[in-house]
DNA sequence: TATTGTTATACTCTATAACTATA
DNA sequence: TATAGTTATAGAGTATAACAATA
């Protein structure tokens, strides 16, 4: 178990890290920032996504995620399907363009880090990668629920 | 040599710690945002800095260093003391009541990171917190150039 | 009556550019 | 002529609140 030390050293590195993913976010093009990237990279990891979803994988209010997710419908990277389980709510979903897009990104934030990681063990970055998705982890739970109580209600 | 895959899985990741932060600073008192936590946390660890070493450390502009400054020097946190070295620019310290704040910041972020850390061993934090220390500093070098510049310059 | 999502509005944080003062 | 810092302004990103549609 950490202690507050502990944990308030890392609250000191995430600001840090915070700081490093902004420079990332300003070397991106302006037509891909990475809120865009975030919601395209959620729908490619986990697939048909509803709003709501989106919401809690991103940590951002419901009012936002639904001005990201415009942003992308507008430029067709995005589609929505009818939800067969709740008319109130729509399937999102990445198209083939969207993937295009993402993987443009990923390439370009990939290019960034790199330029700077070079002198780095591969298994440094696996593992703060894996820390990383644990502390994602740990903040409460963030799995899609649309599947499971989506068709416990309808079945 | 980390290669592009990696890279861009730590891309993603980042993007997750990135929420993670944003989730800290939504639960820090108003009077206190993560920014003005940082700029009082610089100046605790590194000591007597200029606005432009801030801005290093910050990867900000100079100008929301400016701002960021002149926040905490209202509120009586950070003083302004004239830099022997050079007119145009004065050096930044930390006053015991700013250290007072930070002190109460650091606990509040600590907080809230321990709630969801509970399961963590200390290790594994510890760990994080050293990678990301070294992601940081591979980003540039960040280290204050206060004293060295100045004082050779005068000496 | 509660919930999903949208939109209007305001607030925070950051960057760009114009400016002052000093080197 | 260049650099440190400030300030005005604009642009992202986010949250709150009011709203429409459906459960």
């Amino acid at each position: 178990m950490a202690d507050r030390e502990q944990c308030a050293e890392l609250a000191h590195q995430l600001r840090g890290a915070f700081a490093v993913t902004r420079e990332i976010a300003r070397r991106m093009p302006p037509q891909t920032p990475l809120t865009a990237v975030a919601v395209l990279s959620a729908l490619d990891r986990h697939g048909e996504l509803r709003s709501s979803d989106l919401t809690e994988l991103l940590a951002v209010d419901l009012s936002v995620t639904s001005r990201h997710v415009a942003y992308g419908v507008e430029r067709g990277w995005i589609e929505r399907a009818p939800d067969p389980y709740d008319g109130r709510s729509r399937l999102l979903r990445l198209t083939a363009a969207g993937g295009d897009v993402l993987r443009a990104s990923s390439t370009r934030a990939a290019e960034v880090l790199a330029d700077h990681l070079a002198d780095w063990p591969d298994d440094d970055v696996a593992q703060l990668s894996a820390l990383l998705a644990r502390l994602r982890g740990s903040f409460g739970d963030h799995t899609p629920r649309t599947p499971r109580i989506s068709r416990v209600h309808a079945g």
